[in-house]
DNA sequence: GATGAATGAGTTTTCATTCAT
DNA sequence: AATGAATGAAAACTCATTCAT
């Protein structure tokens, strides 16, 4: 049994303003990111918040710990929607991959820091979501390929780069204007999938090289 | 004949050693824009042009008349290689599209900025260069779709897209995997562009709700 | 009744130790004003008032705020002199307006930004102070046209302007001969008040000209 | 006969757009002194005078210089107003002090700096010219006096403190306004030399306290 | 747990001054 | 004699971080 106050090792339950108020760091953070990069004045972002500034380092101790759950965050998110894919790919493997590319570009605001090309994860708990990420979409792939409607060549690592290239924030364009775009090219890489008259890719980096960019852990794919 | 001192309307030509001051300014500035964000300290930009910063002031009287100049240089690049692209357009168009796609991607170190979502050009020479870029690969295009190489609903603002979305800087990345990676991507776009079997695209914005952006001035277009 | 915390619209009460260093601030800020204008460093002000030059910041985000708080506070100073002159002016009409004068001068460290012409005051509550003096100064005018110690045609801004003048800084004279030299300078004005074979005066400026001067809004007066 | 190329002892005669370029320089630094303070930066000077920087380091090498010139040609207009003013001094001695002061602040664009209290004249020439001024005025009053229409007890230091006082630049009131204020301060100022019913005056400073403000060497009044 | 206040260390920006043309 | 260019130094301003309440 845990003590009301704490729940896993060394994670103390918040209290329910407290929670309120780290959500609301991280979607200010999650806002500033995507304005002004990565080197946002934290001030802001606590005014942002609605937080006075000591409040948001008494939660995160300097700004990589921000940075760092804010990474996590679109991990989890890409790992989430993964999963879910993997649900429907039996029976409509192309259909999955569409929804599973579609539904990030929507959520992109979880992705500001870009999954490919951002800051470094360094975290335990990152480490154990990139190496969920790729082994599902092996196994989504897979499925497209068995029942021919994927060309062979593609691999998990080009899903992810192509989500790291259209979640990335647009922060100068209107919303819906880069959703309009960037949803456009989404359709376009999905016909790209297609196993006719394909022409040879050039290779791709060796997975242990992309090592904490959320590409699987080497390791374990 | 233009007089020795002067180029065009109100510039006076520069002197040699600012000439190559300006241009090393230039090339640092796009450096740290790629490392650090348009919020890159401009005293590092100068300490690493090898001038003072109050040379960079003198040129660039503020951070955004810096920032002009890299999107502007970036757009005269583009401007530059569609037209070359479009003198192997008639023999050779889907080949064209690729050479021009693969060059913009290798010279993508002047294309810090990106050419859709990036600080909006506002110069009068920025709006000559965007009005020039997109009747050039739409005529490029046309070729293609003529020839039965190229589907007939791809539009140069897709082409345009993409090459803002593969072009960005992945700073945390090493050179070689980001250009690996995105070099596949590109590849698989050109796939993308086959005529057959493809499957509808969602509507783009206009092009009107996109000047700015390197996209053709909706008058001109 | 007011909460504790809370002194008016909007202006939260200060620390003691803030509500100190606001008052030492302003103090360093007159006496640099007066010793090199009011492009004196600000830096300095701040270390001669004994705070971090970011402290300052924090109280007075930038200087053209320093410089309003003291152009009020010295027509606060003023304005309470005026109201005090008139408690004697009954009685004494034309030593209410001489020891108006004088103590004025006494003070006039406080009056480093002249009355006239010097930075507009802006700021609503400087308006309103505004509104209270010409009115005040009319009054004890009054008094002494009645009685016949003073000419009818002065007006208050006669008085404003007289103030202003001998009150501005003198930086490079001894401080003591400054006021050896204007004390004199009010004396003769005061005799300028006799209303004995006066000659006529120019004309005044309409006081709705002046408005942001130290003259009351002419809506008001 | 002198050499074509200098005048006097070590000062070359300038070449004429040098002298224009000198005076520019100098009407340009009145203004921006009345404007901005004698901190006024001199790369603004040099901007509104049309000439290069250099240049006018060329003519003045340090701010000192500029300003002991602004001053001294200060001085100059003084003396040479007062010494006019004398020639009607005998017929009309009330007018003649009236008609000098207008004068004064007619021209009051020439004294931007402060007669007293301002920088202290430290030039051979500005002693001379200085030793000229009282004697001149005390002349002038001397005339007053016999003639019954000026007060005994005012002295030259009491006309030049007047002076100093309403020609210190008003900056930020219209010109038009500041004038008709200070005419009418003046006007008050000379019913205050009416001779009867004056009441006693202060101690005025020893003049030897006041050397190089514009009050008459000791040694020579 | 949250906040107002303060501060030291930057970063930006301006400016006096010198040099080479 | 005049100017474009460069620079070092100062001043304005911002921001991350800590402390006391």
């Amino acid at each position: 049994m845990t003590s009301r106050a704490a729940d896993h090792a060394g994670k103390p339950r918040l209290r329910a303003d407290a929670a309120r108020n780290r959500a609301q760091i991280l979607d200010s953070a999650r806002t500033a990111f995507r304005e002004l990069g990565t080197a946002a004045p934290l001030d802001e972002i606590a005014r942002r918040a609605g937080v006075n500034i000591a409040t948001l380092y008494r939660r995160f101790p300097d700004r990589d710990s921000l940075i760092q759950q804010v990474v996590l965050d679109g991990f989890e998110l890409v790992a989430q929607a993964a999963q879910e894919a993997l649900n429907t790919a039996a029976q409509d493997p192309l259909g999955s991959v569409e929804r599973l590319l579609l539904r990030l570009v929507e959520n992109r605001d979880m992705l500001v820091l870009p999954l490919i090309g951002g800051p470094v994860a360094t975290t335990r708990e990152a480490a154990g979501l990139q190496g969920r990420i790729a082994p599902l979409l092996e196994e989504l792939l897979t499925h497209g390929r068995t029942q021919g409607v994927v060309r062979p060549d593609i691999t998990p690592m080009d899903l992810i780069t192509t989500v790291a290239l259209v979640c990335r924030p647009l922060p100068y364009l209107p919303a819906d204007h880069a959703t309009a775009l960037v949803t456009r090219h989404v359709h376009l890489f999905l016909d790209a999938l297609r196993p006719n008259d394909t022409r040879p890719l050039p290779p791709s980096p060796a997975p242990e090289d992309l090592r904490g960019h959320l590409i699987a852990d080497p390791a374990e794919s």
